[in-house]
RNA sequence: GUAGGCAUAGCUUAACGACAAAGCUCCACGCUGUGACCGUGGCUGAUACCGGUUUGACUCCGGUUGCUUACCCCA
């Protein structure tokens, strides 16, 4: 095996045994937000290193460390996107969307950081992002919870739970900051070396922290709730109303704080602890201020992002039955004409009944063994094709699936027994 | 960046310091025409790499690389 060739870490062969359940999550993605009227959109996966620098926060781990930026043969510094948001508020800008419009946007697509891969980790991943730009909510807030619950009941996946909170205005955040660095000061010496750095950078940042030394401290921290502003309380409060009065169970996580500087009022994150350390599957939250802080004209926000490799995780932690790719129909052809009129008659039947998947055996082989491929290609029908059915015009269809023999259609007798099949298939 | 685990055939795994094995997959055959189960046969490896110890290393030791899990961070 060459040594020279292999994939660059982190970054995965997604092959023929995953696709059918990244489709099924995709298609279901799709029909979900088509219902809630969002419309797609398709972004680059390169921007200027400006836009992140400017939208996820400086002293964010992604920009600090993880981005894989480099320079353009004209000098210029590009960065591949480690997330979708600021693309899609870039795109909005430079296309005049903010001016006295709303939109509804998603988009799907790898997105790249540069960070250890683990478990439901990658350095190249892809999201999932919905967007809701120029709306102030709460109403769309929760409209976005809905739909991302929505989602996780047509995946059947049950193990996974809601968290809300929210971070207030800007000017609340900071208000709050300020008291955070003025307590966490008053323990300089008990802090580790990580909350040390980010007492003077991050505060907020201190709450996330997981050293059990720092549990204490943390939980007698100074609260949110004292520096929230009236309106940002009321909003909060509907959200919390309205979520509950759609069934929705969740829990109010006031450390719940996201790892992008940008997120102002709600936050939310679904977690699951099927997938080892990485929990996060879909989390998102409102950006009141970002469209003025990267020069656009002002606009609320809201939007999510849900990693698309956690999905197929725990959509496989959930489902013990494997998704496949198998044919309708697959065509067993004795001998040369035989094989002639099978590629015929499969583009006939492709023509008259779209969406029938046929698999025609092109590498000979005994009748036996064709049918023995026939078996494992998983079709619960094998059509067979020999001197015989070409002189008769009788097409042998034997079901797969039991012992009983084959039975002779002329074509149009196919045709009609085959669309049975596929509106079958179809009520599934 | 830090720490642990792992590395043998396409896949999953065996082999006390002395023959490199098995199962699965794949292919063929089982009277060119009824499959799955079954039977018989076949294909497949510098045991990740480099060095050391030893009469002898897949096995022990050192290093390298890769993978993986966790810390951290996040989707």
């Amino acid at each position: 095996m060459s040594k020279s060739l292999r994939a660059v870490r982190g970054m995965n062969d997604v092959l023929m045994d995953a696709t059918p359940t990244w489709r099924h999550i995709e298609e279901s993605v799709r029909q979900i937000l088509d219902s809630y009227l969002y419309r797609e959109i398709k972004l680059p996966i390169l921007e200027q290193t400006e836009l992140y620098r400017r939208s996820i926060g400086e002293v964010t781990d992604i920009v600090e460390k993880e981005m894989y930026t480099f320079e353009d043969r004209n000098g210029e510094s590009l960065t591949l996107r480690p997330e979708a948001t600021a693309g899609v508020v870039r795109a909005a800008i430079s296309n005049g969307l903010v001016h006295n419009q709303r939109h509804k946007v998603w988009t799907v697509g790898p997105m790249f950081r540069r960070e250890k891969p683990q478990k439901g980790r990658y350095r190249q991943f892809h999201q999932i992002d919905v967007e809701a730009i120029g709306y102030a909510g709460p109403d769309v807030d929760v409209e976005m919870i809905l739909m991302s619950a929505r989602l996780f009941r047509a995946l059947a996946l049950p193990s996974i739970r809601l968290e809300l909170n929210t971070l207030g205005t800007a000017e609340a955040r900071h208000r709050y900051r300020e008291r955070l660095i003025d307590y966490f000061g008053r323990y300089s010496n008990d802090l580790d070396e990580e909350a040390a750095r980010r007492l003077q950078t991050n505060p907020l940042r201190i709450l996330d922290s997981k050293n059990p030394a720092l549990a204490d401290i943390i939980a007698a921290a100074p609260s949110l709730d004292d520096d929230l502003d009236d309106a940002s309380r009321a909003h909060f409060d509907t959200l919390c109303d309205w979520v509950s009065a759609a069934g929705i169970e969740f829990t109010v996580n006031r450390r719940l704080v996201r790892g992008l500087d940008y997120y102002s009022r709600t936050v939310f994150e679904w977690i699951t602890d099927q997938l080892g350390a990485q929990g996060a599957v879909l989390s998102g939250g409102r950006y009141d201020g970002l469209y003025e802080q990267l020069g656009g004209k002002a606009a609320p926000a809201i939007g999510w992002a849900a990693g698309v490799e956690r999905l197929v995780g725990l959509y496989e932690a959930c489902h013990r039955e494997k998704l496949a790719f198998q044919p309708h129909l697959y065509i067993v052809a004795v001998g040369q004409p035989a094989l002639r009129e099978a590629i015929l008659l499969a583009e006939r039947l492709r023509e008259s009944l779209p969406g029938l998947n046929i698999d025609v055996n092109y590498d000979g082989g005994s009748f036996k063994s064709q049918l023995k491929r026939a078996d494992k290609s998983g079709a619960p029908w094998a059509l067979i094709i020999g001197d015989s059915e070409l002189q008769s015009g009788q097409f042998g269809l034997k079901p797969l699936r039991n012992d009983d023999r084959q039975q002779a259609y002329d074509e149009s007798g196919l045709r009609r027994v085959l669309g049975q099949l596929l509106s079958d298939a179809a009520t599934e």
